[in-house]
DNA sequence: CTTGAAAAATGGAGGGT
DNA sequence: ACCCTCCATTTTTCAAG
């Protein structure tokens, strides 16, 4: 995989930032001419090195101003339930992100609510009526500090 | 704040799964003729509902293939401690989420790493450098099953 | 990698409903 | 207030060297 150069990885660390930056002006940062840093660019997607380019939308702008991590435990922990269970979740809009984990419980959501009285509504409607879950825990973020939605090369 | 239209929401969607869209491709999706479309776009950027425009890079591809999450105790919980606590993860390349939490620890940080071996020197020594730290608990993610990096709108 | 030129998108002026 | 059409400018994209 190594056939990423340094100008390579400044590229990748320049539009994780900001990838409205017009190619000449990636062209004066990694000083190369705009020719090449297109074709880097144009290389960097095809291979995957950049999934893909989206605009981040201000969360509490739009009154969805509680962010929740709730713990899951299944009932039980055969592959079936498991999948059915990552099938129903993705259906929820609330869940912005959800990962199988180890310890104590199997899951781990991150949940976006407009406030409190929506995120009881969640837990008791909308998961609720997934059927796969055991007992939930809910961990609520009261101030986001850093979030940097890439990895830092 | 309700300032917005259907029309607004739509493109903030649109624009949160892939901003590399054209003026021309959102006009046709909300159907509207690209100028108006132009200047609702700049309208949401500089009213802030979009903060700003990334390329999400692929991290298991430059070999950052460890997500943990790392809960994090506080040996006291006055202001200065806390907030110096912050300053020194901020420095912290591998930590690429900080959130202040409710509960049994005081923090929630998301770890991005190569392999065990680079998280647990990241746990000893850049971890083990903060003083400001009484315990952890790491969380290990063995599968990312969503993650939408935007709200559901 | 460079030069250079075609195609496309952006951004703005002016007019219409 | 909102939308449209048209046009200049900038940027992207892709040749050939």
């Amino acid at each position: 995989m190594e056939e990423l150069d340094a100008a390579d990885l400044q590229l990748l660390r320049l539009l994780g930032e900001n990838s409205k930056m017009t190619v000449k002006e990636l062209a004066a940062r990694v000083n190369l001419s705009p020719s090449p840093v297109f074709e880097r660019v144009k290389r960097l997607e095809t291979k995957g090195y950049i999934k893909k380019y989206i605009a981040l939308i201000d969360a509490e702008k739009l009154n969805y101003g509680l962010m929740v991590f709730c713990n899951i435990k299944l009932k039980q922990h055969d592959k079936s339930i498991g999948s059915q269970f990552v099938k129903d979740i993705m259906l929820l809009t609330e869940v912005v992100e959800c990962y199988n984990i180890s310890g104590d419980y199997d899951f781990l959501l991150k949940v976006l609510a407009r406030d409190m009285k929506h995120y009881q509504d969640f837990v008791f409607n909308k998961l609720g009526s997934v059927t796969s879950i055991g007992s939930t825990h809910s961990t609520f973020v009261m101030c986001e500090n850093k979030n940097t939605y890439n990895i830092n090369i």
